[in-house]
DNA sequence: TGACTTTAGTATCGAGTTGTTACTAATTCG
DNA sequence: CGAATTAGTAACAACTCGATACTAAAGTCA
């Protein structure tokens, strides 16, 4: 990379290597995990990567990290959201100058990969990654936090139909901390974001829960004071 | 640009034109505001747009952001944040890839700008602008509503002492909507964002009002429940 | 000077929301 | 059968929020 000045003439651009880079999120064994696989050759110090490409044609950056959802998911093609774009000095696994880190959330089990040797890992106990992809799953995790209650993004990580435990218990595992189980389902209640089905589960003991869907139905948001929720310094 | 298949093969990064580009938002005349300027050739369609460039050098995307922002603000280095990267059809001026759109926030007044001919412009009543960057000040207004009550940006947009009444605006300004202002200022002291200094400031008629200075001393932020805010469909 | 207006800031009250504790319901396990 | 386990609800106290109303301190204008 050669620097060029550019003194007061209009700006131009210049050419920069680029890749996107996918961390797929998905609750397994009752913990977040991420779609890592082992890089064949022993020369570089981090064995582990994620998911990634570049851009091919006129593909959009959107377009290419659907497309890399796919080649490690499958057909059923799970919704990308962009998490951040990384130019810095940390490493990337292909030396790429600009990396944009995109995010799927998958369900639980439901995802079987059938591309090389991609494998679940648990957020807690990450291998070691290439620095630019441990910052983008850093990245993708909290930019689930902060949107979890503008967005239904919980909704993403289950099933179709799912109880109303487990989603507690999506949110519970996204949030890192216990949630009141009658509040729960009040604030649910009043939200009408779910709706219940005429089917019923069976989850070894206990009493079957009620299968629930994800429907839609609030008009307008209950507009609220401002809450500053931050937890600054 | 040309396709390039990857069979099974690792994936590998493409050299792609590149640029950073910033919205500077400002509270000017009780609305938001952006930093534009006019084109000098009239061949485009896009008669104005936003400060951008490309990283120089070294230079991580960040490090370029408030290069850029210095050079239309001068050395009083604002902050800059991240909104998205845009790589799709939509046009820039410099007919670049990818852009990674910032943004910049900065008090009212404040800002005489000192280089070419960039100018305020209320962000209702924005001027043709090249369809990316119109995108990157739409995504970075959408970025600050998002984040106002996570994060004290609120405070970017005013002085080092400001009015509580001034802050209410704000965050009216930003949100769209007025807030009442006695439940605004208990939430305010609830969270003990702000302390008061013993100046007071007579803005024409009506009592004086006291100024504060954002003094952060929040620790743990009490964290409750969940409140589905999202306003879907 | 003294009413009137304007803006700042506080107090109080009632309606609504939230967390807790306790309860009932339906299943499996022994 | 009874104990254990999970689902789901009820009732209540504590808290939060928004509306209204109030006091305070300045300017305006007769």
């Amino acid at each position: 990379m050669r620097d060029r000045p550019s003194p007061d003439s209009r700006p131009t651009t210049r050419p920069t290597s680029l890749s996107v880079d996918l961390a797929v999120l998905s609750p397994q064994d009752g913990t977040l995990a991420v779609l890592v696989a082992r890089t064949r050759e022993a020369r570089s110090r981090e064995r582990w990567f994620l998911p990634w490409d570049a851009p091919r044609g006129e593909e959009s950056l959107a377009d290419a990290a659907a497309r890399i959802a796919r080649a490690v998911l499958g057909p059923s093609a799970p919704v990308v959201d962009q998490v951040l774009a990384f130019g810095d000095n940390r490493r990337h696994p292909g030396d790429a100058d600009v990396s944009v880190g995109f995010m799927a959330l998958v369900p639980r089990g439901a995802t079987p990969v059938q591309s090389p040797e991609f494998t679940w890992c648990g957020v807690m106990d990450l291998p070691i990654l290439a620095p630019r992809h441990r910052a983008i799953v850093d990245a993708a995790r909290e930019s689930v936090r902060d949107r979890l209650d503008q967005s239904p993004i919980a909704f993403r990580l289950l099933p179709p139909t799912f109880t109303l435990s487990e989603l507690q218990g999506i949110y519970e595992l996204l949030l890192g901390r216990r949630l009141h189980k009658a509040s729960f389902r009040r604030a649910l209640q009043a939200a009408t974001l779910v709706e219940p089905t005429d089917e019923w589960r069976s989850e070894g003991r206990g009493r079957p829960a009620q299968l629930f869907r994800y429907a839609p139905k609030k008009r307008r948001g209950a507009r609220r004071g401002v809450r500053f929720d931050l937890l600054v310094g």
